[in-house]
Formats: C-alpha cells, structure tokens, sequence
DNA sequence: GTCTATACAGCGATAGAC
DNA sequence: GTCTATCGCTGTATAGAC
C-alpha cells in the first residue's frame, strides 16, 4: 500500500532521528527540513503546534513502544529472570541502533525540562514500577533504571559504544541475581 | 582584599550556575547578563572567545574541582574503603548543592557535545581511572559512575532530591563491599 | 498537502565612547 | 573594565498561491 504523500509517522521516525542528534534546543526547523525532507508547510499541516508538538509527537512514540515492548513484558506472567532478561533485551537493542541516546534523559538535563516535565516523569516512572512489579525490589528497579541510563551517558561521552552492552549485561545479571535471592531467601525471614 | 571590579572568577561559578539551568543551548548572553550582573562589554572582556570560551572555563573550573576533591583522593594512601567514602562524600555533597546536574553529562548529550568532546571524555576517563586504582576493578568504576549518573537524571526527571543520596548511598556499599572482596578473596584465587 | 516568500523576534558578536 | 548601540544572521512561525 505505498502512498504518495507524506505520513505523520513517517515524519515523527525522522523527527526522532534528528531530536537525538540535536537536542531539542539544538534542533532548527531547517534541520528538521533537511531529515525529514518535508517543507515547513507540511510539518506545520501535520503538527499545528510547531517545533513543541513536533518533540511531543516523538516522545509519545518512544513511548508508546517502552510501553509495549519493556514494561509490558516486565509485568507479564513467568519467573523474573525471564522477565528481565526480556527487558534487557528489548533495551539493548533499542538503544543500539538509535544512536546510545534517551531522549527523555536529554530533554530531563535541558531547559526544556518543564515543557516536558510530565510525560518525562511518567516514562521513569512507568519504568521503576514495572521494573518492581517483575521483582517485588523498588531499590533495585531504581539501581537498574539508573545505570542502563548512566552508561548511555558514559558510552556516548567515552565515544566508546560497546560500554553500554557490557554494563547492561552485569546490570542484568545482578538484578538477576538479586530478584532469585528476594524470591528464594537463603535462611529464614 | 575586597574589589569594585569583578573577577574572572566570579563570573566563572555564575555562569556554571546558569549553563547548569539551561544547558549549553539554551543558555542566552541575555541570560548570562541577567544572572552575572556583566554586561556584554565586561562579559567579552573576560572571555573573548565568547559563549564557547565561558562554557570552556566552567568546564575547566569543574574539572579542577573534582581533579582536587575526588579523583585524588581516590588514588592517596590508605585502604580502599576509606578512599571510596571520601569520593562519595563529595560527590554527594558536591551536586547536592548543584541542582543535581552534571554539567559533563549535560553536554555529552546534547549537539554542543563535539564541541566539547575532549573536555567531556577527559572528565569521566579521569573518574574511571581514579577509581580503578583504587578499587582495582574498571568494571566496578565504570558500574559505580553509571550508577551515580544515573541516578541523576532519575532525581530531575522524577523531581525526587532524595532520590539521589538513596541511589549513591547504596552505590557505595556495593562498591566497598565487592572492593574488599577483591582485596581478601574468601578462598583461594 | 506542499511550496515559496516573508514577518519579526532573538541570537551571538562587535564597535566605540567613557 | 563597563556601557550602549548596533550589526548580520538564524530562529520559529505564518500567509497565501498552487
């Protein structure tokens, strides 16, 4: 079903593209012309907004797609290991190849803070609560969270790409780790 | 010895405090009047690089601080232990008092982060090695400054101050727990 | 829906008087 | 060293033809 013209979807897949690459105040209209490929007419048709719908637009997106592929598997049925080991996954290889960047991280350091304050705290939180949903540890939710999101920091300004991966792994092998010892305690308690 | 005409200094721990607001881009000269008192003249006068040569100098300012307050005391005499509580103390102490933002981090995730590079990845590298040789383990520095990173974006994304000391706090025991371990394996090895 | 032309505010930076 | 005035440019946003 190919299309002539131009999808908003299309348009927020490159428009996150260039928010990652940028910034938010990083990130001009003309930049965004370049990405996209769309004039100024079709971007103010498809987000009346401006340059503020346009970054809303992409975080929902991002999201809608933790929402979906992270948290929801963290509150499936199944032992926590593997519930884990399916979040590890998905994060992974969704930071991979998309530039060892979170948005809502960038934007939570930015100026551009309170504009998005609301849907920036609901994205970690989401994250926390699942994560402690899957292993009954709201600490070790928050230790997780906060190292997958300092070794995106870490590998980006080490430029060295392949830290991520590495500290994601014992991430996951400690949370692993430590949800088995919660569920089957060694002793008594 | 006190002075009618500002210092280079003083202008210096200003302008941290506002790129610690805005980010890099985000930060105007009309801002930057607005929070030094210095006009335009005064401001080129001190820094004649301009917006980049006043970033260069918090940077540089920052990265002495920590050069003095934590990564030497990482690598002085005594027990690894000691070292590692003598970091953690001022790093707490130290973005505590600093809206608990990195300005490393800040800028290594934004488009102003080329500009930077060297200065960013001189910052943290610095970290890893200091604490590598104090603990003798590079995967529990690079896990120990993820974490502390982190933890600071999870602190301004959720709005949650206590967030960050909780995270540190528990940060550090770990590594002073695994640090010993190394340092009086329980068998053999 | 997409384009070109344009409005106009704000940007970083400079000049020159004092 | 500090000020005011101003430059040239780029920013976001809009208008209107097609």
């Amino acid at each position: 079903m190919a299309r002539v013209q131009a999808e908003r979807a299309d348009a927020v897949l490159a428009l996150a593209t260039t928010f990652r690459l940028h910034g938010y105040e990083g990130t001009s209209l003309t930049a965004i012309t370049a990405q996209t490929g769309l004039g100024k007419g079709s971007l103010y048709h498809f987000f009346p907004g401006g340059k503020e719908d346009m970054a809303r637009a992409v975080l929902d997106e991002v999201g809608d797609w933790f929402r979906r592929e992270v948290y929801e598997p963290l509150r499936a049925d199944g032992p926590a290991d593997q519930r884990l080991a399916a979040m590890f996954t998905a994060v992974e290889t969704y930071f991979a190849s998309r530039h060892l960047v979170c948005l809502f991280a960038a934007f939570a350091l930015g100026q551009e803070r309170d504009r998005f304050a609301a849907v920036i705290a609901a994205y970690f939180s989401e994250w926390l609560d699942a994560l402690e949903t899957a292993t009954g540890d709201r600490e070790l939710a928050a230790d997780t969270v906060a190292t997958l999101q300092g070794a995106l920091i870490l590998a980006r300004a080490l430029n060295d790409p392949a830290l991520f991966p590495a500290t994601a792994a014992r991430a996951q092998s400690r949370a692993q780790t430590r949800a088995r010892a919660r569920a089957h305690p060694p002793l008594s308690s």
